[in-house]
DNA sequence: ACCATATAGGACTAAAGTTGTCCTCTATAG
DNA sequence: CTATAGAGGACAACTTTAGTCCTATATGGT
């Protein structure tokens, strides 16, 4: 488990469908096509990304939606944040103080450490990369190189 | 969002109260009274973490439970895992191919990644950490340091 | 031997969250 | 002025999660 919706899964096809196609104007029935989504949940998720400004629509005929920057510039934080709000592991990250322990709760700040660390790892695949299929540089330079371990877990071979 | 589920929260708390007294023997309802969770509750956790091997159980008079292994041993990764099953960011990662994408899917392999860097964050804290407190090593070298960056994430100082 | 205490395992209920659909309103191109 | 397309919200079905309880089994102490 630990799993995204699958309304926010969608939502990360969504975006890069509309990468795909650059900076042209997509109806959000075009995009269901293409994705093979529902056109109903891909039209709540558009609005919702509409919402937090990752993408820009145009109404009327002709209209639809597309990618508001550069899909280099919107990481997969972006659009999980967009659609579920802040990452929050644990319910004392985002809320305050509703907890028995708290006195004696050494854990609160490593949870936000991990928290930090999940969400870096997030922050650190974009939109665009999607896109392009494997990541190399993401391998060779994050999870290998310094994300993961000393020794690097995922590829040594760097 | 992107959160552990509470019953998850609560074994991990769970965990680090049966970490603080190291090897001694506590029924659940000592553990009950010491964290504040319901009794039924930590009972059902602690079975299901005894299930997966995480803890030791002794049944009859003055049973009770402890740890299988040192806490500096178990990691979050381990708790999580053994409650809810392993991490998998999206469907597609752990039901192979009922996407009716998959073709073209580059997504895929980047989504594996991250799973990889989130696995990676929850691998590296110990339920022994939680109970120490605030982890100056993490936090000098990730957070504050770089957090994400190449240079060494949690203890650099191995 | 018997009883009190504890865990094992599973059934079950209630609450909450997630998904997905639909309906009405507004804006724009032709 | 009409067809198309997004905006926003209501809502119903479904699934998951959380928490409780009951019965069976094991063990220590009297």
């Amino acid at each position: 488990m630990l799993r995204l919706s699958k309304l926010t899964d969608y939502g990360i096809v969504v975006s890069a469908c509309l990468a795909r196609s650059a900076m042209e104007l997509l109806s959000a029935s075009e995009v269901a096509a293409r994705t093979g989504i529902a056109a109903p949940t891909v039209s709540k998720l558009l609005k919702g990304l509409g919402r937090s400004g990752l993408v820009v629509s145009e109404r009327g005929a002709k209209g639809g939606y597309r990618l508001s920057r550069a899909a280099e510039d919107i990481s997969i934080a972006d659009v999980v944040d967009a659609l579920e709000g802040p990452v929050a592991l644990t319910e004392c990250i985002s809320a305050a103080g509703h907890c028995e322990q708290e006195s004696h709760c050494d854990a609160r700040a490593n949870f936000e450490l991990i928290n930090a660390a999940i969400l870096d790892a997030l922050e650190r695949v974009s939109v665009a990369q999607m896109v392009e299929g494997p990541q190399r540089q993401y391998v060779d330079l994050d999870v290998t190189g310094s994300m993961g371990r000393r020794e690097g877990s995922m590829n040594e071979s760097v």
